[in-house]
DNA sequence: AACGATGTCGGGAACGATTGCGTAAAAAAA
DNA sequence: TTTTTTTACGCAATCGTTCCCGACATCGTT
């Protein structure tokens, strides 16, 4: 089956005239007569001509497409994000070709080549879980496809970047699990391969450090896939209650990590905030109904989409080599709820 | 900024071959020497040679690419047919391109004819809540653009239909409601255009009728976005319990209208399932989690994204005109936990 | 020796649109 | 009237790839 699209020469033929005269006349060229154009525009709207953006991609060496790699379009952190990224592609003619790795290295790899190979014209990725070697980003980027980062950034390639403030994130949430008077908080922290876990593992300890907490490493728990497999959580959890000194709280800094977390101590009867509570992590629009109601650190989701797509296409659509890149900020929120223990005094 | 690729031209010219010449060694054709061919296929993998796709589509009158229309990226049931249709589409060598309406008549209307300017081989399309015009569906189709309807499917086109048992899923979760004691069962229905909402409306009534229980028009409330907007679930909800004879149990037919149905009820301080129990379909993995744990109906929304993509490229490259139309009906599930009243005996 | 068969390859048109250049006719200037 | 300028259009190349033809060896057959 096909769907056959009428023709610049469809329009030239029926009209008697050459398609170089009806193109110029659709696009409203100074040499072509008034009347002529009338005619072809009349006749263009009567049959309802749309250029054929395929033709017009070869021509040009731009395909109007932006490719997306992330880690999993159902997770409500990147849904929001790919609005964003969406809302400014489409109002400047741009389509969006998204692909997930699912916390894959090697799908990461694969999804980046074939979105090379699909000739978009700039990509905006936020790598997975399990990469640690950039090579099949820098090497595009190296031969000048535009790249831009967003949220999971990484070392090595100089471009734009589009991130939250995971330092202070993390550090308020801690800082909030203190004030709600805990004091042996544990970390279910994500790959150590990531940019934010790294950052959010530091604001985490400086929390601890400026209340004269001491920081432990038997608190911190590493998940390779970010608690997208539930055994990876379940595993964390039970080697962060074996410690002596249980803690008595829990700061996770991922979607996954923090609902795993919640699910795996309703299946073991633990009491959150009595026997523990819990921050972490969350995009989800659902916290408030979950029992207890969700303590999270929220990220604006859509604004860094937007940002990160408004900073690619200025990068495609720049005559000369980018050379001087942005590297935006955005803050993350904390809702302090009932699984933090809100309510609870410092004893 | 741009990125030029390797093209066969270039090849040629290392080679001092001619273009047709490399074309057809790289396609192993039975007129190329063996010789020439290693010669050629050796340097092309040397320089990374990757055939451009725009030329390709330009010159198959294809672009390998199809669309979807959805209502809501954000929406667990759509992303995770999303999953399915990417997996089935990437596999198959198509890319997909996702729009989504947000429940706008009018953003559908654009996205379709975005999409078709944008030359995709096929699309599949759940319409929004608001369409009850479908032309400007039922017109690429009948110029011989390959459409897939899905979930959400309209009359007037004979085309695959890939739905769920709406029918034996309303009526389930209404039996089920019976079966835990529940008398004054009231219904938040979706959109009144949907066919999803007719069908669900019609197990609903017929589990009602079979149990010898009476219909009631104030027990139902439609909401014309799908309960996208809490207010109108906010609304509906306060219709229903003005009743005299207030609801026991509520049965909700969309996702959204489930999560705003439970917001709404610990917003008022209603308790579920001791005041009104509550089921509804919902695609969320955190159902469970919620307080009290939430009785829903679920719909293989990856499976569905998979036959619909399935039956898309199938009909995409049919060599004749595809007349035998499928309609796929898929079976939900019922999940009964505690906000339905699991455990409560008839009384 | 003459001819067809076969094996290898190149030329060039085509896909749809844009655009530099050339040019005929009409208008303006000389 | 002649020359120049302007107006309005067509021709053909281009983008990367495929594919229909045709060309030219080489070989075997009669």
């Amino acid at each position: 089956m096909k769907f056959e699209a009428v023709t610049i020469k469809d329009i030239a033929k029926a009209l008697g005239l050459s398609t170089s005269t009806v193109s110029r006349a659709l696009r409203d060229s100074y040499e072509i007569s008034e009347e002529t154009k009338q005619q072809v525009l009349q006749y263009a709207r009567e049959i309802n001509y749309r250029p054929n953006p395929i033709a017009l991609s070869l021509k040009e060496k731009r395909s109007r497409s932006i490719g997306i790699i992330i880690s999993e379009i159902a997770n409500s952190f990147f849904s929001q994000a790919i609005n964003g990224i969406e809302s400014v592609a489409n109002s400047k003619g741009y389509n969006v070709i998204i692909t997930q790795s699912l916390e894959s290295y090697e799908r990461e790899v694969s999804n980046m080549q074939f979105l090379a190979s699909r000739s978009v014209d700039g990509c905006i990725i936020s790598v997975s879980t399990e990469t640690s070697d950039y090579a099949h980003i820098t090497d595009l980027f190296n031969k000048g496809l535009p790249i831009v980062c967003f949220d999971r950034v990484i070392e090595g390639i100089e471009t734009h970047k589009v991130t939250v403030d995971n330092f202070k994130g993390a550090y308020d949430a801690t800082q909030h699990l203190i004030d709600t008077g805990h004091k042996r908080i544990a970390h279910l922290a994500n790959s150590e391969f990531l940019s934010i876990t790294k950052e959010r593992m530091a604001g985490y300890k400086k929390a601890l450090e400026d209340n004269g907490l001491p920081f432990k490493e038997q608190y911190v728990q590493y998940s390779q896939h970010g608690g997208m497999i539930y055994s990876e959580v379940e595993d964390a959890m039970n080697h962060l209650l074996k410690a002596k000194q249980k803690p008595d709280a829990i700061f996770a800094s991922a979607d996954k990590l923090t609902t795993n977390c919640m699910r795996f101590c309703k299946a073991k009867g633990i009491k959150i905030p009595k026997d523990i509570a819990v921050i972490g992590y969350s995009n989800l629009d659902l916290t408030d109904l979950i029992s207890p109601s969700l303590s999270v650190v929220r990220q604006p989701a859509f604004e860094m989409g937007k940002v990160a797509t408004d900073l690619l296409i200025q990068m495609i659509e720049s005559k000369r080599p980018v050379t001087d890149f942005e590297n935006i900020v955005l803050p993350a929120e904390v809702y302090a709820r009932e699984s933090s223990g809100k309510k609870i005094p410092v004893q």
